[in-house]
DNA sequence: CTGCCATTTTACCGGC
DNA sequence: GCCGGTAAAATGGCAG
């Protein structure tokens, strides 16, 4: 530990002013996100309806995106399968 | 409040304890199914993908269950929606 | 009433994949924070006490807003703020 | 290696579904958990105290049980418990 | 011992 | 204004 004082501080500073920012941007997201569903609330939408609609396409890629992964997985499973399984 | 100690005492006390014991129950199931896996992996089986089997069994459900659900919140957000898309 | 189906359809489309649009740039920023903090953490930070920094300076600065208000408050009822408070 | 797939398959299914009926009774617990939570909550206490309280007496129960067992370790070493720890 | 994953806790948001 | 439910964050545990 050559030096463990301003210079590890200053890091720290820069890790966590880069963070505050992201999270400020964070926020104005979701002050954007929310100002939509209020705008489509205003046009007669259902704000529960479309969050449940938003979830599900999500959830539907998700599974799109699951599946491929388990291809692999079990691939790879059945390569690690072929020895160990043998010994019944 | 016609008194405010020694009975809100045990009622916490009874409520803490019931909490407690299921959670002991719990407990329990968590070490059954660990062992489960435990077993499964002594005679070859590869845990993770156990487990990622098992989690694509549940997601599936819940997306059947969400499926379900989803159908009568269409039908009700049908109904719902006549009326206030009417105003464009 | 002059039309109740697509056009309502179109709009809720619309509505749809602006949020989902603003979702994948959030969850682009989470991926960022995350990595931040994963790099603070290589270079030899503790996250979890980074993350109550970061917790806390978020607490200061509302205190500081609300502080700010107060005052605005204050100055505007005393009639010593050139813009004044939009009116309640 | 007489059989390298169905067996397997069904053991594996065995597993499988042996695990699925264990996380079952667990949701089955945690809904039961969550209801007394609410009762209680219902009754005027606060969820979140309750929580703490429980977490610190889980906390409390496992220094206790290191107690018990350093002093068995103990005794163990001076000859002084009937039944010994088991060997390492 | 490190990283990943599950669980748990916290905060938010719409509804009543 | 409170409540319930839902999504995010954080913590803890577990396998590798």
């Amino acid at each position: 530990m050559s030096e463990g004082g301003p210079v590890a501080q200053d890091r720290l500073k820069s890790f966590i002013e880069r963070i505050e920012r992201l999270e400020e941007e964070k926020a104005a997201l979701l002050a954007d996100i929310k100002e939509i569903y209020s705008e489509a609330k205003g046009t007669g939408f259902d704000v529960k309806t479309m969050r449940k609609v938003i979830s599900l396409r999500k959830m539907e890629e998700n599974d799109r995106q699951e599946a491929e992964f388990l291809l692999d997985t079990y691939l790879s499973a059945l390569g690690m399968l072929e020895r160990p399984l043998a010994a019944e």
